[in-house]
DNA sequence: TGACACCGATGTGTGCAGACATCAAAACTC
DNA sequence: GAGTTTTGATGTCTGCACACATCGGTGTCA
């Protein structure tokens, strides 16, 4: 019967699979199967069972159960056992949820939230970089942006996406907000999901690297209005590129909570 | 000497400290001192320390440290300690994180990125909500607008936060995207700790009052263009109310984190 | 006889204490 | 200074006592 260990070493998570501790191990395997619905909303473990399942203490089990409970993929009560919450009630940003969703069927749903909350936070952070970046921050800005632009002519793949990144990376980080900062992670995430699933054209848009050019001196030169302008054109094409992914996916309406 | 039940008795979470255990007291303890800075960036502690600290047993500390590792409080380093992380490392989404920061000497700080967040995606979110709420939601906007209006007139301050907050959820919720939708708890905040904090006029903004209306009545006809008017609007004007509070708060730059 | 309130048995999470394993920092040796 | 050993903290495991929600049985009253 297979471990957490040697499940581990099949997973799909590079980086977190390094750290060897049954109590991550623990998280990944109930996170990703509750996210994928394999442990379904209601469903009713035993904290003596998962330990049975696992091949790990009563510790480990723990642990981990307080961890997905602080994300809201679970509750404990007593006398009835650990349940499975609604989607619902996951928090949505939380970059291991985000991770899960990305890696299940959901994919498209959560791409598309991803992108959408991209689409509302970018040129925001764009008008707030132009107005109170630091001067370094605006410089390199304008560095990346023009690596960008060569790197998309020249055809490399993969230096174009490192520079897409740090470009959008450091225009959260500029605006000064530090939750649009934190969105790095989740852009991170979706650009090098773009290209995994061969969603980049082999030679980038001209224009959409024109306009990554006109955001990084728009900020540099403190116009807030420009650079919103462009941030708002880079999405909506992005959007448009991306939005093929989740035509199937159909809208979850989150009911109200009220106290 | 006070113990956790003590001190929980004294706290200023209301709800929280209902909820009778160690574990949970135990967090709001080591994460409260944390965000304020009384646990300093840097700072290492011992989980045996902690035990005779907080008189609790070493599961319960244990289990919370793994938590607030979750959220990026914390990291444990074998023969170091727990070692406390710099702000940058801090999920600013998480909710008991922002609570945290509401009632610390960062607050400024952290309603203007509240604000700056929900400026961002309150418009797109009326947009995606005019193009896609199903029915019932945009019939309960438009009763909890035109109710609100009401409030607004007759000067009942406390159901009139009970509605603004109604609508803004209900907007949130009717986009369909699940991200949006869990800003809910976090505009509450915003909204009750406006009015805690006598940020609100006794009578409301008349025009303030016309584009909640507004709003619902474009959400209603499917106008998604005159809806993200109307939550531009609101959200200039919430901005320019509360801007006074955070006037003196540095922007703090979150460095880019590359691999 | 039926409805209802009470109450105790049961099972589960919660909290505790102690032991050993593991592993990286630090000290030591050469 | 490179390699090795020591050390000390977290990581993991286990047995136990307790709190308490749920369920079923019992008793009371109409």
């Amino acid at each position: 019967m297979p471990t957490l260990w040697d499940v581990a070493s099949q997973s799909q998570f590079r980086l977190e699979s390094m750290s060897t501790s049954l109590h991550h191990r623990a998280i990944e395997n109930l996170g990703t199967r509750i996210i994928t619905g394999e442990l379904p909303t209601g469903h009713i473990m035993l904290a003596e069972h998962l330990e049975e399942e696992l091949k790990v203490s009563r510790s480990v089990v723990r642990e981990a159960v307080r961890v997905l409970q602080s994300l809201g993929l679970v509750e404990t009560t007593k006398r009835v056992g650990i349940r499975v919450l609604p989607p619902s009630r996951w928090n949505p940003f939380d970059s291991q949820v985000i991770r899960w969703r990305l890696s299940s069927d959901a994919r498209g749903a959560q791409l598309r939230s991803l992108i959408e909350l991209r689409s509302a936070v970018e040129p925001a952070a764009a008008e707030l970089a132009a107005n109170n970046a630091p001067a370094q921050l605006r410089r390199e800005l304008v560095d990346i942006a023009h690596a960008l632009r060569d790197a998309g002519h020249s055809g490399d793949a993969q230096k174009f996406l490192e520079l897409d990144i740090a470009f959008h990376s450091v225009l959260l980080s500029g605006s000064g907000n530090e939750m649009f900062a934190n969105l790095m992670g989740q852009v991170a995430e979706t650009l090098t999901g773009r290209t995994v699933h061969g969603l980049m054209p082999d030679h980038p848009h001209e224009g959409a690297l024109q306009w990554h050019v006109d955001l990084a001196e728009a900020v540099a030169a403190g116009d807030a209005a420009t650079a919103r302008d462009a941030s708002e054109q880079i999405m909506r094409r992005t959007t448009s590129r991306l939005s093929g992914t989740w035509t199937d996916q159909p809208r979850v309406f989150i009911p109200v909570r009220r106290n």
